[in-house]
DNA sequence: TCAAAGCAAGTGTGATCACAAATCAAAAAT
DNA sequence: ATTTTTGATTTGTGATCACACTTGCTTTGA
């Protein structure tokens, strides 16, 4: 068989195939345990057990071993000095500090993708605010896990455009942080106020699709911060309870 | 025994004994292929195997590849599709990406930490900035790898001062990124000008002295710059003669 | 002579085991 | 009644093994 032959049904095979993909058991617990934490599915001071979580995801405990190792080194979870590992306790400080971190990194990520973003980006971003107010119609049913899976996809789409491949990375570190904090917050939201949270994406649309770079920073700024003043005020409030 | 009297005892042994700490194999395999990354030990590049660096730190592969694993996740290593992993290779764009990434994130630590530096941190930074003198003095012999510790020791003594917990470890992240690469700009200058790289230490410690943040940043952005725009000539000059 | 097949060495991944340290509960001592 | 001790269970760590996949070389075939 000549090599042109071989090649070009290699092509004819290869156009009706999807690639298979090889994720390896250890990536699937990562994402697991990623997903879990930024939907704020393990609450803060909890300890996490490697055989405990080997049973709940019915594996070995080598893959999580390491998933959780790699979950430390990003700061998304706390080894204790006695070894055991546990989602890390929110502060007063820590919770400024993520949110400093915050509005610097996401803010600079939004930035340079205000200039970049093409219409077919933007139009991604309006179509996942439009998933939005669809699920909030039919508000008898307040799917809180949804809607955290919705903000994360709005705003990392718009991240992806910012073409820095250091930036996004330290973004997803920072969202693994503040996750299992700002659910209680988004929580709130949902049953109290309702005020429209929606309003504040709608502006990050109008100022991306004007390319109005500063614009966009202070409507993310505006976006973000609200959950934390939420919690900032909430465990002040909790703490002088504590001191009387 | 009354507990009192068991609890003064025990201090008084306390005192005496420092604690011996239970640093794990583990550990000690991830912050020695740390130093080797940000030292510049490892070429870009080049492909480590999980085996070879457990022969040549004399340990099992067992802590090896736990150590990779969470070098990958914060980008100081590279996962190839093949599973083989290694440092990642030097780019133009990627080259860019870094140094705007620090100066904007080692920029905010740095004007942080010009509010919160007492004398005594200032007198720290100083003594490093004299060993270092100490060291150029005799010249002879050029310790390349003193020089890029005592780099290191410098500036996250500053860093330290910022106070925020989250920047920290990511400025970390993206000095384990940017090590394999600035290793040869540092080799550059130490034989080819000699352009007193003290000269722009000095002026960082002069604004973080009088507690000018602006000028400690400006300072600090001109310093972690050369090394980069050195590069960064050097390889648009490579990629020039390839194409000719 | 050159491409394809086959083989062998090397490599990452996951499972399992042994061991030491931590934790917790019950029993013993003060 | 409170504290200490003891013992059983749980937990993280490191070593080793089995397996599948990759890689590079040799051999085979056209």
């Amino acid at each position: 068989m000549q090599k042109a032959a071989v090649e070009k049904n290699n092509e004819a095979i290869a156009a009706q195939l999807a690639p298979v993909g090889r994720e390896t058991v250890q990536d699937r617990v990562y994402s697991e345990l990623r997903r879990a934490l930024i939907g704020g599915l393990f609450e803060p001071s909890q300890v996490l057990t490697i055989r405990g979580l080997a049973d709940a995801l019915v594996t070995s405990t080598m893959p999580v071993r390491e998933a959780l190792g790699r979950l430390i080194t990003e700061k998304a979870l706390e080894a204790l000095p006695n070894r055991s590992v546990r989602v890390p306790p929110i502060t007063l400080d820590r919770l400024d500090d993520l949110l400093r971190a915050r509005i610097l990194i996401e803010g600079e990520a939004i930035a340079l993708a205000a200039a970049r973003m093409g219409p077919r980006q933007i139009a991604t971003i309006e179509t996942i605010l439009a998933e939005w107010d669809e699920m909030r119609a039919l508000k008898h049913k307040k799917d809180v896990d949804r809607e955290v899976t919705l903000n994360q996809s709005f705003h990392f789409e718009i991240y992806r455009s910012c073409g820095s491949a250091v930036l996004i990375p330290m973004i997803e570190s920072l969202w693994l942080q503040s996750g299992p904090c700002i659910r209680v917050a988004i929580y709130a939201f949902s049953e109290a106020g309702e005020v429209d949270t929606a309003q504040y994406h709608r502006r990050i649309v109008e100022a991306l699709a004007t390319q109005d770079a500063q614009a966009a920073r202070d409507a993310l700024v505006a976006d973000i911060s609200r959950p934390f003043t939420f919690l900032r005020s909430k465990l002040q409030s909790a703490a002088g309870k504590d001191q009387t």
